[in-house]
DNA sequence: TTGTAGGCGTTATCAT
DNA sequence: ATGATAACGCCTACAA
């Protein structure tokens, strides 16, 4: 029972080997005979000794195994959308082989500048996944480039060299778009994420600017098939937005279908327009986005574009895992299906 | 542009100062003049030293900075949950002051033995928080221990010496059970959680044992005061779950009253009431636990016990840096608060 | 206030 | 298959 926990050389001394010899038998670099093997073994039981430290292993490999996860908003947030929790779930699968772990960094910087301490700037990380886009992630990107940091963005705008993973979010929503279109759908509402970084909860005004590059470019898809569609913006994604929203454009008028960026704004959609006594999809229309499960949803099957969430994630995964290789990582770009459901019908006479 | 990057060495040097001044400029564990710290700081800048190297500075200081967050299950389940998630928050914030990330590790030990590699026996944590239980959780605290790492357990089975933030889960549910009594109900059905590892769904019999802490002991609770009540476990804590198992439960039979583990499940019950053309609470009350918001609910508040998720998370991060201060810190008991919605009502005669 | 020196625990290289 | 040795980059007594 020393004070001091034991060291490799401990051990070694104990097994009557050298150092390296020791070493060698916990990282199976090279062929250790079976006798010197459990001999090395056997004294590490006895002096207690559990495997090299990790943080000197780190300093002499220059790894430490583990890959930084950076969003832009507060981790309960974060975690309500069960698109962020899918990528995560995709990430962590593929960085499970490279041996690496994910810490969770939230943007923490003060605004005066002084950062607070568990920041980008001193978290031992060997690559970092950026997630989500705001203006910060600009000044984030420099921090880890100048660190030497390898990074890889989840839809948001990374400079050149940067590899990213994105959505065809134009595509898809153009491509919903048309599918209500050609349902015969003239009258139509957009309900859209938020639209900035005030999160201000409204009909969004033409000459307001839509800072969210998801918002704008979701937009710019259904637009392209309704130039005209007035948009309405929410607070977050969740059902509760959906249905104040949904309340307030129902309040305004009688739209026949509602396209909107997210299956949680759709489902308080429909939730708003059972309570106004139409039915859906026979009275109103409406669609989502993400093609996640929305628990307490049914009967309802939501007509919307699947995104791969999970793929969205262990892409970033091998994009990190490539480059910590040495290779580099191309970027990508999903493709969202469309799946109709049954919340979508031709709008009545 | 050299290949290698700077090390404070070339700083100091750069500077015209010594290493440890160039240190100390950084740390800012001592003074240092003016005129020197900007001599360091612009050296700093025109070799493109971004300060200390974590890896370096973990091994010297014997501190990784990190906090390793250790959960039994697949993280798209686990955050699917908003108890954890609001935990996670807590978790967060009270870690932040200690400068410390957070390092999601799941617990993915192979049935064989061979851990895959980014586990518990190699990742740099100053210390653990293990959340839920399960059996594995005693071989993981004995890594932990092994490894002279401090653990926090989150409402799981730790050992003694292992400081743990629990809940009043047998009062809380008695509580709950015995407002519905007060209304006047006596045929009640009780909703739970998994009740083991198997999470079967479906009557819970008598002579089935109920491995999972939190289920055995809020069912206690409620059985203490209704203890015939029948109980039926669902697979997991989500509104589709209490939905289905709603569904079950009143094609069974006709309780007055439900009392669910969870808020979502209670959710899913109440749906599966409107389904059945009962209204709640007239025709059958309803109960939940937890006291999260559960988005889409509306118009109904639930009758529940709010538990202080996000105080947990904070308690166990305290605990945490506490332990890692050198002091030892104490278990926590935290309690629950009744709240009465809208959900519940006298039985009809 | 600044400098000197030694070591934190490992692993990689090279030789044997 | 095994061993000696030199970094890895930093921090902190201690001395000046």
């Amino acid at each position: 029972m020393s004070s001091r926990r034991a060291t490799i050389a401990d051990v070694a001394r104990e097994a009557g080997v050298s150092v390296s010899t020791a070493s060698v038998v916990f990282s199976g670099k090279t062929p250790v005979s079976d006798a010197t093997r459990s001999r090395v073994l056997v004294a590490a039981a006895t002096l207690g000794y559990t495997g090299p430290d990790p943080r000197a292993a780190s300093l002499r490999r220059g790894r430490s195994g583990i890959v930084g996860v950076v969003f832009q908003d507060h981790l309960s947030r974060v975690f309500l959308d069960p698109v962020v929790t899918h990528m995560m779930d995709g990430l962590a699968d593929a960085v499970a082989p490279l041996g690496a772990g994910l810490l969770l960094l939230r943007d923490d910087e003060t605004p005066e500048g002084a950062s607070s301490d568990p920041s980008l700037t001193t978290a031992p990380i060997d690559a970092a996944v950026l997630i989500g886009c705001s203006g910060r992630m600009r000044d984030q990107l420099a921090v880890l480039e100048a660190r030497g940091i390898p990074v890889v963005v989840i839809e948001g705008d990374a400079g050149p060299h940067v590899p990213r993973i994105d959505l065809d979010n134009h595509e898809a929503q153009r491509a919903v778009a048309q599918h209500v279109r050609g349902l015969g759908h003239t009258d139509v509402v957009l309900l859209t994420l938020p639209a900035d970084a005030v999160r201000t909860f409204g009909w969004i005004r033409e000459d307001r600017e839509i800072t969210t590059d998801v918002t704008r470019v979701r937009l710019g898809g259904a637009r392209e098939v309704f130039p005209d569609a007035p948009a309405f913006a929410a607070e977050s994604s969740s059902i509760d937005q959906g249905l104040a929203a949904g309340r307030a454009i129902l309040a305004a008028g009688r739209p026949t279908a509602v396209i909107a960026q997210s299956d949680l704004l759709a489902a308080g959609m429909i939730r708003a327009a059972e309570e106004a006594g139409l039915r859906v999809p026979e009275d109103l229309s409406v669609t989502g986005f993400d093609g996640v499960v929305v628990d307490g949803l049914e009967p309802y099957e939501l007509t919307t574009v699947v995104q791969p969430a999970t793929d969205k994630g262990r892409a970033a995964g091998e994009a990190v895992a490539a480059r910590l290789d040495g290779r580099d990582a191309a970027s990508f770009r999903f493709t969202c299906t469309f799946r109709a459901g049954n919340t979508t019908a031709p709008p009545r006479l």
